[in-house]
DNA sequence: GAATTTAATGAATTTGTTTCACGAACGATA
DNA sequence: TATCGTTCGTGAAACAAATTCATTAAATTC
């Protein structure tokens, strides 16, 4: 017989209410199922866990360093216990996001912001490193939402439309591509592009232009903030594409042009990818609404 | 089905395994067995406590708390398990001292002193508090040795000699009893007797003396350290009644005198008493080995 | 010293855990 | 995509264990 729960339970009992019938009383159990129990315990372990000379049994040295187990263990499985109810009654969980669309950084961050005031139980962390390979890492529950532009036909995994946005060209009012009034894939062959420093398949330039079109620019460039990239475009290092309402958000209005992409400019959408199991879980569909939220103030900025 | 050790140690082997089979082998059980516990506590906390889209399992949300508890856990069950191994091997235990003999304190901790480097896994203390009723104390197991000079014929209790001492009248040199060769107890009568402050019936002045004789000193001043009463007496506050090796223990030749109580001299044995089952536990024998060498070594001094 | 409280015991019962045997699902590989 | 090996889930049976019931023994209290 090993040590178990019950064994700390009735340590603890017993040594609360000062005897093995009170303590029974108080476990819901008779008083020979403790004895038996002890007798369990002190046979195994081969120290005498109470001191049997007095009546109201008192504990030895041995049963002394059970009970201060038992008092920093409990609690413990208590915290766990009341973590599973929590997860049960919907109150806590896990929202682990992965974002391929590297410009939504800052977006996400004041979703999150208001989230985790609303949902202080949840489990709130942003995942990197998992841009590529993102939606089987979603079925996996590595993630278990997944900010993305490319809606898959998987089972089991629903894409929430958040909001639609259109990439643009950015250039210095200098640059000699300033003067066209609409940018096509060819106009890239001779640029330095700058980019976000991730797979190509997740930039839109790349997956919705110069792939298809089969061009590669002269240069690219990898930068990672947004501020720094509108930088160097505005000091005619580069050219560089980005959301509109990236574009829009620079509250400075340095010197630089913004042209459509084609004719007609290209339009994307924006989609949390999430199982389908969890799309309806009242913290998940919150997350989604305040994302819809707040891509409407963004977008009105 | 409420959450075991054994839950703890399945969850906690399949994550460090990495696959039930292996955890099962770990475990020296069947990977079914671990099935149905995993099924067991799902069922009974409500939570998945894996995710089982994927094939090696994998720990769910709830899973990885319940990892986190587990990893808590169980070194602490671990660190009693060794407790009891050390209690059982003996080199672990409690010996938690009571002192009938106010004098003695200083005695006893320089054995403690030696005592604590040759067991350190033994839970020393001196326990205050107990001066009265320190043998009912040592039946209860409230304390585990009583040094007494009062050796009753209790059962299941051993009373060892540790050593003789003779009570012996202290008083300023320029006291008029200093005049005396012997003192009885009728020369009290008149006096300021300082004693500690304990319980009349544990002083041997009270206890050998002044009670059979029935005799009152003119008051009672009760002094917590020995070097203050010899310090009262030498300026002639009053007379005390201390050990002899207590007083020839004081290296200052302070301006005081003693004498015999009563004709031959008085002659008190001081006693270790400890519960039978334990007088031959190896570190009570030994405690006693040194307590006696400890006071050979005092009384040449 | 009688009454009361408290703990221990043994057998029976109930409860819970593990094994056995099998099958289904998945992943890798050709 | 067919196949093989691996990994996990399931139900019935076997096994192990904890708990209860009924009773006894011992200590405390009045």
């Amino acid at each position: 017989m090993r040590i178990e729960f019950r064994h700390l339970r009735t340590i603890k009992a017993i040594h609360d209410t000062g005897g093995l019938a009170r303590a029974a009383d108080l476990l819901n159990m008779t008083q020979s199922a403790l004895s038996h129990q002890i007798k369990g315990i002190e046979d195994q372990a081969g120290v005498a866990l109470f001191a049997r000379r007095t009546k109201p049994l008192r504990l030895s040295a041995a049963g002394e360093k059970m009970l201060v187990a038992a008092e920093s263990i409990l609690p413990q499985m208590a915290a766990l216990e009341a973590d599973f109810a929590g997860l049960v009654s919907g109150k806590a969980g896990r929202m682990h996001i992965a974002i391929e669309c590297h410009a939504c950084f800052e977006w996400l961050f004041g979703v999150l912001e208001q989230f985790r005031k609303a949902w202080p139980d949840v489990d709130v962390d942003i995942r990197p490193g998992l841009a590529f390979d993102a939606l089987p890492a979603l079925r996996r529950e590595d993630v278990d939402l997944v900010v993305s532009s490319d809606p898959a036909d998987l089972v089991e995994t629903d894409f929430t439309p958040l909001f639609d946005y259109e990439p643009v060209f950015v250039a210095s009012a200098a640059h000699p591509l300033a003067q066209k009034a609409v940018i096509e894939a060819e106009d890239f062959r001779d640029q330095t592009l700058i980019t976000y420093p991730v797979d190509r398949a997740r930039l839109d330039v790349f997956s919705q232009l110069l792939i298809p079109a089969k061009v590669e620019p002269a240069a690219v460039r990898q930068v990672e903030l947004t501020a720094v990239i509108l930088l160097l475009v505005a000091s005619n290092r580069g050219v560089a594409v980005l959301p509109d309402w990236v574009v829009s958000q620079i509250k400075y209005n340095a010197d630089y042009v913004t042209r459509p992409l084609t004719k007609g400019g290209m339009t994307r959408r924006l989609f949390a990818a999430t199982r389908a199991e969890d799309t309806q879980r009242p913290f998940v569909a919150h997350l989604i609404r305040l994302a819809r939220q707040e891509a409407v103030r963004m977008q009105r900025t």
